[in-house]
RNA sequence: GGCGCCAUCGUCUAGCCUGGUUAGGACAGCGGCUUUUCAAGCCGUUAACACCGGUUCAAAUCCGGUUGGCGCUACCA
């Protein structure tokens, strides 16, 4: 069998992070086994859709490297591949299950639906709608269409039957088609509505396998039995494990997701989505944890997905994050950084800025803390004085560090080498210091104005010795005038 | 409410299928080292089998139940 999986977001809002892990575990399972990985753009609800939220999912995917073989803006050969474009697909299939009499039309109105709805829920039992008009010849049905404003095309759904699948992550799955209802497939001829659409799509696609959100699982049975009155062939499934917010409830767009951008935008590598994406859910079961999207495709397997629903930590991203970021050169990471400078940074000479980045790498979290953590080479940073003392020692000691490194500075000649520099300073210390933490803290704070930053020696170095004796004596009058 | 899914450290998880482990790793936390500051790095450490029963010499592992969490419950997808 030729594998072929597929993502089938509806573009009625950002490519979140949910979508994008989905999106992955197709792509994975695809090339795993030599397959194709589809981009079906879910639109069927006009009204919602909108192509910016389109633009969102190609550029998401694209940006992660892991671009669909097939898609709307490529093609293939099953196109076309929005569902706004394929109404006549869809109409073929709804005229057939219509006149075999597996669907009908259905004249409740909506109201009528939430009165039945409250009635089941009173009465303790499935909230779920058992046509009065499932019996209604389709003749008579179109005779009443003509006079009844509100209609809607729903699935005879077969009493009594139990419908099984087996998902490739949690076994065998039933349903009693006594809990399932008369389920809606179109609001008219050419309307279909999403449970109809897929399985039309997935058929006439030839998707193999399904893989999407465990929230879907409720929606395979109605899927299943549209399958077998359509006589289709059934793609296999894979329920994925939900990703929670910090609370464990589904990550949604109102409360935590993230759209997948957002991330690109702040500064994270598309390594660190990736492997850390490929983990929500998913583990080889080793102990190593670092793969490469390369190393992902060779490993992936739907046994080794977990089946319990896994809380998004952000922590864990930005330690994936960081350590992506030790990994790149300092060209290619002040290539990455340079979107991120603040503007007085950017007239700046491309060996100054490597420069710079090249002290901030080990303490970079995602690319954007570039522009905070740089801001106090252009620009003297304000900060409170007591942040110059170190741990507790007093803040007379404080002042005699800085006047320390302040003659010591003076005695310099400019330009200085660090090691130089650093070695002139500890030959030079005043023997009263406890430690050079004594000496060193209170410097680097009066450089940088913040408690992580670089050496001193390093800040001095790119500083100047003017412009660091400057900061030097503006913390002394700023200790002196407390 | 109904239906479905799920249940190991705070979090992601290994182990479960094929019962016997000091229940392992990673993130976060904490402590130390780096006889020089912030980081980084390295080392160490805290911390979990939801509960009750059953099977068994032996249960995180197999079975049943309870509890809890989540998802779905549209003329959205």
């Amino acid at each position: 069998m030729i594998i072929r999986t597929r993502i089938a977001p509806s573009p009625t809002g950002l490519f979140h992070i949910g979508t994008a892990r989905t999106a992955l575990f197709n792509y994975l399972f695809a090339k795993r086994y030599g397959g194709k990985f589809i981009l079906r753009i879910e639109d069927t609800d006009h009204e919602r859709s909108k192509p910016e939220f389109e633009n969102d999912i190609f550029e998401g995917l694209k940006w992660l490297g892991i671009a669909p073989d097939e898609d709307p803006l490529g093609g293939g050969l099953f196109g076309p591949y929005r569902q706004s474009e394929r109404t006549e697909k869809y109409q073929i299939y709804l005229e057939k299950l219509l006149s075999e009499g597996n669907a009908f039309y259905c004249f409740h109105s909506e109201k009528e639906l939430a009165v039945e709805q409250d009635r089941w829920t009173a009465e303790r039992k499935q909230a779920f709608h058992e046509c009065e008009y499932r019996n209604t010849p389709l003749k008579e049905g179109e005779q009443i269409k003509k006079e009844k404003k509100s209609f809607v095309i729903r699935f005879k759904t077969p009493a009594g039957v139990t419908v099984m699948f087996r998902d490739l992550i949690r076994g065998e799955v039933s349903f009693e088609t006594s809990f399932v209802g008369d389920f809606s497939i179109a609001k008219d001829i050419t309307v279909p509505l999403y449970n109809f659409a897929v399985v039309v799509d997935d058929e006439l696609m030839k998707i193999s396998h399904v893989i999407r959100g465990e929230d879907h699982i409720s929606n395979t049975p109605k899927q299943l039995l549209l399958i077998e009155a359509l006589g289709f062939s059934r793609p296999q499934y894979a329920h994925l494990p939900l990703i929670l917010g910090a609370d464990r409830s589904k990550l949604s767009k109102r409360h935590g997701a993230i759209s997948l951008n957002e991330f690109r935008e702040q500064g994270y590598l598309r390594e660190a989505m990736i492997n850390f994406m490929a983990f929500l859910g998913w583990n080889p079961g080793g102990e190593r944890e670092l793969f490469s999207l390369a190393e992902l495709e060779n490993e992936f397997s739907f046994e080794k997905v977990q089946k319990a629903g896994a809380v998004f930590n952000q922590e864990k991203l930005d330690w994936f994050n960081a350590h992506y970021i030790k990994q790149k050169t300092i060209d290619e990471l002040t290539q990455l950084c340079a979107p991120y400078f603040n503007p007085e940074s950017r007239i700046q000479n491309p060996e100054f800025l490597k420069k710079i980045v090249a002290l901030e790498q080990p303490r970079l979290k995602k690319l954007s803390d570039i522009k905070e953590s740089t801001q106090f080479f252009f620009k003297e940073a304000g900060y409170d004085a007591t942040l110059l003392a170190w741990k507790d020692s007093a803040e007379e000691k404080t002042i005699r560090a800085l006047e320390c490194a302040k003659t010591l500075l003076e005695r310099i000649a400019d330009p200085f080498e660090k090691i130089k520099l650093q070695d002139v300073f500890f030959a030079e210390i005043d023997k009263s210091f406890q430690g050079k933490g004594e000496l060193l803290w209170p410097l680097r704070v009066a450089l940088s104005g913040k408690k992580t930053s670089p050496s001193p020696f390093e800040i001095i170095e790119i500083l100047g010795r003017e412009e660091s004796l400057r900061r030097v004596n503006g913390a002394l009058m700023n200790l002196k005038r407390r």
